[in-house]
RNA sequence: CGCGGGGUGGAGCAGCCGGUAGCUCGUCGGGCUCAUAAUCCGAAGGUUGGAGGUUCGAGUCCUCCCCCCGCAA
């Protein structure tokens, strides 16, 4: 089949990879290059970077739902529009040009979790399961028909970046199967049920401070789905402490005991040997990797070692 | 040339107004112990990111370079 392939970064590279592989006549469109990190070097989208690999056309659009979009889109004549996690709208007039529509490929279990943040949200919010989901595009923010569906269990200390990669796999399967039965004619778009829609914003900054008056689960839940970006941290005085990873303690009777009357936020213990152990709303999280300003990430135990951090107490999350 | 922070024994840090480097952990040896991640005693280990400069003398001041980190995007 020609198919354009619509997707930006590293979660759509499999998909784009299994079509490659598939032997399909492609082309690909991607956002533009950006500016990335310190210095002012221009960075590639991952999907650019995979498509010159295998010498496949680059288009790159601001906006691909201008007229220049649509007409190199039209210019290609896809049989299929492919999308995954292309970060851009499409218009009617994009929705229009292949014959057999477009297809997307999402990283949730639709309709749970629709917009721009399904996989880092789906954790936050404690989900045991999630998957990907492909469906017909329509002009809604995820709403289109769903044809075909993947499952896979969150693993309890799963981080966002590792689910990301599972799922991107995923996706690239359930893509496969999905034109594979678009060709033969045995897909049934199902309409998605709206009441039981949710959906998820993108990420901002706000979000990714740990408020300790939390259960400890809530903490642990929102540090792995912001990890590795755009990681939760908390303030400690004037600096920004980024939280890469805690652990959850099992057994907190000892500890309950010990330091009842502690509040939350409140490093309990912080030695070389014990690590960092803050108190939570309902008892202790540990953290195991954190990363001070100017500095790389480091394991607790480490960090301790040139830090004393006991009894110190991390100020409370300000509403905004 | 977007803004800022930092590079000191294996790791994390200290070192004020310049006088050849200190802490915690780890490592190695030994003690205690049924045993130990616990504890005690002792030891090894650093041309202080690199190159110049100022100085009687620089980790500490100046210049240039390299690398790391955060923000912004």
């Amino acid at each position: 089949m020609r198919i354009a392939f619509l997707g930006t970064p590293e979660f759509a590279v499999p998909s784009l990879r299994m079509l490659i592989a598939e032997g399909h006549e492609l082309a690909v469109f991607t956002q533009p290059d950006r500016p990335k990190d310190r210095g002012h070097a221009l960075a590639m989208p991952a999907v650019k970077l995979a498509a010159l690999e295998a010498g496949i056309p680059v288009y790159q659009f601001e906006k691909i739902r201008l007229p220049e979009g649509v007409e190199a889109l039209a210019a290609f004549m896809p049989d299929l529009v492919v999308t995954a996690a292309f970060g851009q709208l499409l218009s009617a007039e994009n929705l229009a040009v292949p014959k057999y529509g477009t297809v997307n490929v999402h990283g949730s279990l639709l309709p749970k979790y629709r917009g721009a943040s399904p996989i880092q949200t789906a954790i936050i919010e404690g989900e045991e399961e999630t998957g990907v989901t492909t469906m017909l595009t329509s002009l809604g923010m995820d709403t289109g028909d769903i044809l075909l569906a993947a499952k896979t269990p969150i693993g309890e200390n799963e981080t966002y970046g590792e689910l990301y990669s599972r799922l991107a796999e995923l996706g690239a399967e359930l893509l496969k199967e999905t034109i594979a039965r678009i060709e033969t004619g045995t897909l049934e778009p199902v309409p998605q049920d709206d009441a039981l829609a949710t959906r998820c914003r993108p990420i901002k900054k706000q979000d990714a401070e740990i408020d300790f008056s939390l259960p400890s689960k809530r903490i642990h839940d929102l540090v792995r789905g912001l990890n590795p970006a755009p990681t939760a941290f908390a303030r400690l005085g004037e600096a920004n402490i980024r939280i890469h990873r805690t652990q959850l303690i099992p057994q907190q009777e000892q500890l309950l005991e010990k330091f009842a009357s502690a509040a939350p936020g409140e490093c309990v213990i912080a030695s070389p040997k014990q690590g960092l152990i803050v108190r939570t709303g309902d008892g202790f999280i540990g953290i195991a990797e954190l990363q001070f300003p100017g500095g790389k990430r480091l394991e607790a135990k480490a960090a301790m070692n040139g830090k004393k951090l006991l009894g110190c107490r991390f100020e409370q999350k300000q509403e905004v």
